[in-house]
DNA sequence: TGCCGACTACTGCATTGTGCAGTAGACTAT
DNA sequence: ATAGTCTACTGCACAATGCAGTAGTCGGCA
């Protein structure tokens, strides 16, 4: 059982869905916590029923069948048993800033590029969340009881997302004082920043 | 050819460097900006050997040898090339927040737990790079001239980190205020939260 | 009414990436 | 002398991804 296992596995605890149903839910609800692929999604809740933590069975649509998986008692124990394990550590990976750790093999050109992709991604999730917030207020949430839950989580996609655009326009600002990537090295502008994260704090407002 | 051998590539492109040195190197320098497993940072420059993109050599050491890599003009051209590609989207895997979105399926003490949890590893991460920037005001970056893009860089995750310290503050702060995780729903303080999210603004003072 | 395109509902396969165990030499302190 | 830590990897099982492929469903429109 892996953590990815557990997400579906929790999926299922709060209704039997579909295959299909799984993988374009947990691919909304989850992308930003435990980002999984569509084919992980369809294997999982096999694996779910092979262990016993779920029961699966065919749901025919005239001509066609989908399978429709539920979780058992031992899925709910389990499940249980996971909430008391320990988290693992996050992990990030964001291509962009390594583009930017080798800035220096690439021109400012480049650089500027892969931050503008960065803004983009990032923005397009941005706006995507604050529209969500605007559905729940219209009461959109489709399990209106854990709507408390969604929002706490909302508060913190969206801090992360405007600290990235903040650090972006920042590294902007910077960047366009170099003459080029390379060989700046400790210059007296990246001195004053060095010893402002020295002392934990950031230019950044905050 | 994967972001991953073109990561390896690029540290390559810096000086050449033994197997082990690049895993340990690698996973200082990347963690958190593209985290890769070591046993994959000792494939990845085999690999890159096969394509011509650097060679290897024995260099024995009493009576042990190390695999030494250089890159090839080859490999050079080919990191050139990778600089003008689009990057990926970035991508997050924080359990803790997924124990979060399903916290009604636990306690509050879990719920608390995994925020414990994640505080504490981020704090680690926090704290490291804290002192590598005091270290740099010693002239301690082995790169010195690329000084410039490792603190940019920092900028980021100092405020990454304190942007999700904040906020696990403040998420305890609305958890204590839960009698249980469940069927809160949509309550006056969540839904006066979730306009505020709806409005693109966040309770955290920023 | 027949066809197109988008969506539903998956599976197989090659490849990437991880975790862990195992091997073995070097170096350091007690 | 020996234990423990660090250096320096490799093999293997399994997790996870991306992509191609298959096939039914449904709405629109010419």
């Amino acid at each position: 059982m892996t953590t990815s296992s557990y997400a579906v596995l929790a999926l299922l605890d709060l209704r039997p869905w579909t295959g299909y149903e799984l993988t374009q839910q947990a691919q909304r609800s989850l992308r930003y916590a435990w980002p999984k692929s569509e084919r992980l999604l369809y294997s999982e809740p096999k694996k779910l029923v092979e262990r016993g933590y779920a029961i699966t069975y065919k749901e025919e649509t005239g001509n066609r069948s989908r399978n429709v998986y539920e979780i058992t008692r031992e899925g709910r124990e389990a499940l249980a048993e996971w909430t008391r394990t320990r988290t693992q550590p996050p992990r990030m990976e964001i291509e962009a800033l390594l583009r930017l750790l080798f800035a220096d093999q690439g021109s400012t050109e480049d650089l500027s590029r892969a931050l503008d992709e960065l803004e983009a991604d990032i923005g397009e999730h941005h706006r995507a969340i604050v529209e969500l917030m605007a559905s729940y207020l219209g009461g959109g949430h489709p399990f209106p009881q854990r709507t408390h839950l969604s929002v706490l989580f909302a508060t913190f996609q969206i801090d992360m997302f405007k600290v990235i655009e903040r650090w972006i326009d920042f590294a902007r600002e910077e960047i366009e004082e170099w003459p080029t990537t390379q060989d700046l090295g400790m210059n007296p502008r990246t001195e004053t920043l060095t010893r402002l994260l020295a002392n934990d704090q950031t230019p950044i407002s905050n």
